[in-house]
DNA sequence: TTGAAAAAAGCACGACCGTTCGTATTATTG
DNA sequence: CAATAATACGAACGGTCGTGCTTTTTTCAA
């Protein structure tokens, strides 16, 4: 690895300690120069303008994302027990994934719902990516007879990414010391709800 | 109403407007001030601060959903009919609010939800107040049979917010047409898992 | 070791930020 | 109408913003 290189992913790494932080929008060259150690101009010249880095560090966190969730969840026995396992590493991944405060892609979906634009774009595009690897758990779980044939596919991720933007309400903004104790309650009884009965121990 | 009160009224609508539009952050003295047309240190002259403008914005926010989401919803029949009002009134309340995009309190619980300081307490103090007053709803519902007695009132209303945050994300971000649909669907299910059997038609 | 290429710094710019101050205009009251 | 208070304005302040340019330093290969 080059010694542009490098340094580019050092920035990045700023970037998202920071968007972690405060979101996608409190990106600016000064603060990132500042963390970094490098100047205004130094930092600038890795990327062309301040959006390209905005949309370079949500790529990164949508990167470490799959690293640190989905990828080790695949990894788990399929049916069931991968979903518990996707649900269980997306609470606080950001912790395990290194980033100290919440997940920035959800700060930037809030950020950027109404204002059209690449980083919109780029946004959307994650999450569709997100969803579809969603399906194909559900779907193996179907497969699997852990789950039953006539469950509504969309349905289900709808309502399991329900429980964890009120997972991330609750346990981040109302310091709710339980947020993961409701959380995983929640998605309990969707699973319940959708079980074969007597597929699952 | 003096003339002062009556343009501070103006004020904190064109700052809803905007807040609704992209957050609280944006809500900058000269956007709002050309949004008004007023004066940059004419308008700065209602407040003491951007800060104390800002949270002039989100107690008036709180406000407006008071008004547009509970009043009506608690002049409806007692028990799950009420509830339903709540969760119907509660999507897409910005619009029959006057607010043509996002709900600025959400945008304003994820902007500062790691970001200590009076928007964030004001903001939790805001969230607490819905919680009881949704906690009474469902206290309700159960004296009046609708729900079964054993029901974990807080479980429940995480998993009611979980379902609005979860709406939220679809009809804004991801453009969802059926966000509504899902978020009914989600709803009803929660109801039905916790409905007193043949309570209601 | 030297020389080209890459990386970082230095500096300057116009624009906008929140805020302050003094002044002018407008409302309200006696 | 006059006096006074409320309201709004214009200009300016020190800072920070993103972004160009030029120069210096560092890296890496011949």
């Amino acid at each position: 690895m080059g010694k542009g290189e490098h340094t580019r992913t050092v920035i990045l790494e700023a970037a998202l300690a920071q968007a972690s932080e405060s979101g996608f929008e409190s990106l600016t060259i000064g603060s990132l120069a500042e963390r970094t150690g490098l100047s205004k101009s130094g930092l600038f010249a890795h990327f062309g303008s301040r959006e390209d880095l905005q949309c370079a560090a949500i790529d990164a966190a949508a990167q470490l994302f799959a690293d640190t969730v989905m990828k080790p969840a695949f990894a788990a026995p399929r049916g069931v027990p991968r979903l518990w396992a996707m649900f269980e590493g997306w609470l606080g991944w950001t912790q395990r994934g290194g980033l100290a405060h919440g997940c920035p892609i959800h700060a930037a979906s809030v950020e950027y719902d109404d204002r059209p634009g690449p980083m919109r774009d780029r946004l959307v595009g994650h999450y569709r990516a997100l969803q579809q690897a969603l399906d194909k758990a559900v779907r193996i779980a179907i497969d699997a007879g852990h789950l039953r044939a006539d469950l509504d596919i969309e349905q289900f991720a709808f309502d399991m990414f329900a429980i964890v933007l009120g997972y991330y309400h609750a346990a981040r903004l109302m310091d709710d010391a339980r947020a993961g104790e409701r959380a995983r309650a929640a998605f309990g009884r969707l699973l319940a709800d959708f079980a074969v009965p007597g597929a699952l121990p």
